[in-house]
RNA sequence: CGGGGCGUAGCGCAGCUCGGUAGCGCGCCUGCUUUGGGAGCAGGAUGUCGGAGGUUCAAAUCCUCUCGCCCCGACCA
């Protein structure tokens, strides 16, 4: 392709909008363009990496064994109120309806859809297992998309869905999705960790969320160094401590501590470590308040508590409700004399003794507390983040903290939608039987975002070739009839061996097409200049690197062909 | 939804405090020169100042409402 032919509207300067490097990097290299918030377009760049993607994701679906469908994008309410999504999926869901009143919504996933299909189509376990998957837009009315294609409201994601006999069936079914998972994003180039997760929204029962290593991740994950333990922090599960005997009971002890209500600040004023006070979170779960008793250098985990609260809802109560509830302003909460509350508390306080608490006055904390002499505490339980330096939950060492991008997440479902959709099959004895279900996505558009994130310089993109929107950036440095015939000949000699070519035709100054050319990232640069020529060369240039050779431009399609072929 | 910020030429921004001709850089168009890391000179085009209403002789500027966007927190591929 000629760049006089494309469309790519490279940016000198950083739009204003766009904060982490993936999104810059993107408009910058015209790549793509914002239509609204949390919705692109794709230019021909954009586009050509998000087919090599799609590409790869289908060569290893169908390879797993799946096959490819096409659900529409547009599904009726009905589908949705047999599972109790309709309702459950809230604000997130877009909805409209058609001219008939008929309330229809926007496809932000498809487990409906195809369990109504697989309802209907299969009735024998002869017809088992099945594994259909799709490439396709969703859409999610994210509460904040940002970060450009990185969470979007409009995106393309592949879903696969797969359907089996029994529960053994179902793990062969989402192994084999997570090993295809696996080589998909080796594929690409990306370094990246599988970890335990969360099922969320999807709902089942594991799940594992595919990590692409990189600093502006919003996720959290938990490793050990050996790598016998990887998960989601939110998921990590931590054990309750090791009874230990608690230290002598000192008395209990009103402070003043004026104006001081984190935890940073009363440690200061206190001059006691973050991990000697108690922090009292008032929570309101469904109907009600509740006391979360955490340690001062921990966090609070709201799906854990959750859990262990059996509610669906929960918020910190608004700091009206937290005077009302206490008799004293947000930071001086705490769980001595606390009426009408139920206190619940993490694990981590259970080995705790003669701690800081709030007093519920203003200014006043208490010192020495004891939860088994001062207050009652309803239940111990897990209710906290891991954190950096906590211990493994199952195996050996200590846990590292990284932050990660999720573009892939693999879900055992089990029987959650077959039963409500009632999805059955007549197995070998006659009996009627639910499917056993898994579920599988991948963030296409978060995938080609997630490279640029780990493949950059201050320069642009360093595409991995079997992603690049072009294999071979070809950059002739004058417009003299030698210079563009020495370019159409290699043009021509390297699209017959199979080489994608961006040719820069356009009669700008070298520096204006260095300068694109590294922002655009294609993994090799062919420099085709008037010395180079008079010395029977032009100079092939590796993006990443910067390394240069001079080379006579009848073997530069062999040569090309082979690094490409070395790095597909 | 809560908190913070921004909407002025294609892009990046100034002007607003203190009302009075709408500006700068880059890009774009024409010509000449130049041509290995974002050229020089000369000439030129481009604005409902996000929108609506109000105050005023006069509004980009002051007031009210509204829409859009970005950033920080609770959701997810």
């Amino acid at each position: 392709m000629k760049t006089s032919q494309m469309l790519i509207p490279t940016l000198r300067e950083d739009p204003g909008e766009a904060e982490v490097v993936s999104h810059r990097l993107m408009l910058r290299a015209g790549m793509i363009r914002k239509t609204a918030a949390g919705i692109y377009t794709y230019l021909p760049l954009g586009l050509r990496v998000i087919r090599k993607i799609e590409r790869i994701v289908r060569e290893e679906m169908n390879r797993a064994g799946a096959q490819e469908v096409l659900m529409p994008i547009a599904s009726p309410a009905e589908l949705w109120r047999e599972t109790g999504r309709w309702d459950f999926y809230g604000k997130e869901l877009f909805r409209f309806k058609d001219r008939h009143e008929r309330d229809f919504c926007l496809g932000p996933t498809h487990e409906e859809v195809i369990t109504d299909l697989v309802r209907r189509e299969v009735r024998s376990y002869r017809q088992l297992p099945l594994n259909c998957y799709q490439i396709q837009t969703k859409f999610r009315d994210e509460i904040r998309p940002r970060f450009g294609l990185m969470r979007g409201r409009e995106f393309i994601m592949k879903d696969a869905y797969s359907f089996d006999r029994d529960e053994e069936g179902a793990k062969r079914s989402y192994q084999s999705m997570y090993d295809a998972y696996h080589r998909i994003f080796t594929r690409c180039g990306l370094t990246f960790r599988a970890v335990e997760a969360d099922s969320g929204l999807i709902g089942g029962s594991s799940s594992h969320e595919f990590m692409v290593l990189a600093d502006t991740g919003e996720e959290s994950v938990v490793y050990t160094d050996d790598g016998a333990y990887a998960a989601n922090v939110e998921r990590a599960e931590l054990p309750p401590p090791i009874d230990t005997p608690l230290e002598h009971a000192r008395p209990l002890n009103k402070v003043a501590t004026a104006g001081v209500g984190t935890v940073e600040e009363v440690a200061a004023y206190l001059k006691v470590e973050p991990h000697r006070i108690v922090k009292t979170l008032i929570y309101k779960a469904a109907k009600e308040l509740v006391a979360i008793l955490i340690r001062g250098d921990h966090t609070a985990n709201e799906v854990k508590i959750k859990k262990v609260l059996g509610v669906m809802d929960l918020e910190l109560a608004d700091a009206n409700t937290v005077m009302k509830s206490t008799g004293a302003p947000i930071g001086f909460a705490g769980p001595i004399g606390l009426q009408h509350v139920r206190v619940v508390a993490d694990y981590a306080v259970k080995a705790l003794s003669n701690f800081v608490v709030g007093a519920n006055e203003v200014d006043i904390h208490y010192l020495d507390a004891n939860w088994n002499r001062d207050f009652a505490v309803e239940q111990f339980a897990d209710l906290r983040n891991a954190q950096a330096g906590d211990a493994a939950p199952r195996g050996t060492g200590t846990l590292k903290v990284a932050k990660g991008i999720e573009v892939g997440h693999v879900f055992m479902l089990g029987t959650k939608y077959s039963r409500s959709m009632n999805a059955t099959f007549l197995d070998p004895q006659g009996q009627e039987q639910f499917a056993v279900m898994g579920c599988y996505g991948i963030g296409i558009g978060r995938t080609a975002a997630s490279s640029i994130e780990q493949n950059h310089d201050a320069k642009g993109i360093l595409w991995p070739v079997p992603i690049a929107p072009f294999h071979v950036h070809l950059l002739p440095l004058s417009q003299s009839a030698h210079v563009t015939q020495a370019a159409q000949s290699l043009y021509d000699s390297l699209t017959q061996a199979g080489v994608e070519v961006l040719w820069d035709d356009r009669d700008e100054r070298a520096g204006v097409k260095f300068n694109d050319a590294d922002l655009i990232g294609a993994p090799y640069h062919l420099v085709i200049g008037e010395k180079g020529l008079a010395q029977g060369t032009v100079e092939l240039k590796e993006r990443k690197t910067g390394e240069v050779k001079r080379i006579p431009p009848d073997v530069i399609p062999a040569t090309i062909s082979a690094l490409i072929r070395d790095r597909a």
